[in-house]
DNA sequence: AATAATCGCAACCGCGCTCAA
DNA sequence: TTTGAGCGCGGTTGCGATTAT
């Protein structure tokens, strides 16, 4: 049903920014007698507005009880874990965030939240991983970045080559996997072949990662393409101990068992996610995430690629730096 | 220093729900 | 059962403040 206009004189009603003599008026006015009926409050207490006006004024921003201020970190995670649940349902988030207002919600949600998921690689209407190729534009500017960084560092600091050389390949990895996740390309596992000549290459390119991903091509373009990562790890699987990796005979970018054993556990980390699992679809699955306050605190996609642990050179140079 | 672009927030608009007559 | 007043909600707009060029 609905009505359009609040009040038949609403265009006599002024409109616009309050007023320190108004909103004393309004405040006054509801301390002595309350707001039953917000149509008539104006009248009674001598505002030329109309009720609604009244109504919003008072609730977002006279009413006693109202916070002000920045939002706390533990606000924004309530508001991101609510809006997961229940979607744009601001009234109802703002009763789980005392002294908040909806709108005070909304607003924060719209200016600062929605760019931070964003920001993160995350869809903040669906609180999953973007799959759009956006993402995967940003992705290549942290390419770009890598080969800067390449190109930055001295040729003769053989561990920084290295370092930005796995930086460069990782991007790449990382583009070519989910471009094949995007358009749906089947990843058998990786042959014998195929792990005969990664290994050839790593060795005869004396182990870095760099020549190798120059190499990726090669194997992007046959038929049955196989995921670069799984390339990648299927070779460091494939490697018979962790010693040979020590021994520098593969990319010290990777140095350490605890480093091995994180590349051998996963793949690339799931920055673009094409397909999402069958039982576990949007909003349900981030339902899911929210009753379990473990899962709640999943990893987001920055979290995925520090997870990584691939070490650090020295203070002033670290994968975070990279990756942010 | 001037201008344009962007940001952040308060306020407005209009739809739909509730409930009393 | 129907009607419509009143209210609440979510989306949108307007504008001052801030930042970039």
């Amino acid at each position: 049903m609905g009505r359009s206009p609040c009040c038949e004189e609403k265009i006599h009603m002024k409109k616009g920014p309050w007023t320190p003599e108004e909103d004393k008026k309004l405040v006054d006015y509801i301390q002595q007698h309350g707001h039953r009926s917000w149509r008539s409050l104006p009248k009674n207490a001598g505002l030329n507005r109309c009720g609604k006006s009244c109504r919003l004024r008072w609730t977002n921003y006279l009413r006693p009880d109202i916070k002000r201020g920045n939002f706390s970190e533990d606000e924004e995670r309530q508001i991101i874990h609510l809006h997961s649940l229940i979607g744009n349902k601001w009234s109802k988030i703002s009763t789980h965030l005392p002294g908040r207002t909806d709108n005070e919600i909304k607003n924060y949600w719209n200016t600062h939240l929605k760019k931070k998921l964003l920001r993160m690689g995350i869809d903040p209407v669906t609180h999953t991983r973007r799959t759009d190729l956006d993402a995967l534009s940003s992705f290549s500017t942290l390419l770009t970045a890598s080969a800067s960084l390449s190109n930055l560092v001295n040729p003769l600091d053989n561990a920084l080559r290295l370092h930005a050389d796995a930086a460069q390949y990782l991007a790449t990895l990382q583009i070519l996997a989910n471009l094949t996740k995007l358009t749906n390309i089947s990843n058998p596992p990786p042959s014998i072949n195929h792990l005969q000549q990664l290994n050839d290459l790593l060795h005869v390119n004396g182990g870095s990662l760099g020549v190798l991903g120059s190499h990726l091509g090669n194997y992007s373009n046959v038929p049955n393409i196989i995921n670069p990562s799984e390339i990648l790890m299927a070779k460091f699987n494939h490697a018979s101990s962790a010693s040979e990796i020590n021994s520098g005979m593969s990319s010290p970018a990777f140095t350490t068992s605890n480093d091995m054993q994180i590349c051998i556990d996963s793949t690339a980390p799931p920055l673009l996610s094409a397909s999402t699992p069958e039982n576990c679809e949007g909003r349900e699955c981030m339902q899911e995430q929210m009753d379990n306050p473990i899962d709640a605190n999943a990893s987001t996609p920055f979290q995925d690629w520090q997870a990584l642990n691939l070490g650090e050179i020295d203070e002033d140079f670290s994968w975070k730096d990279i990756l942010e």
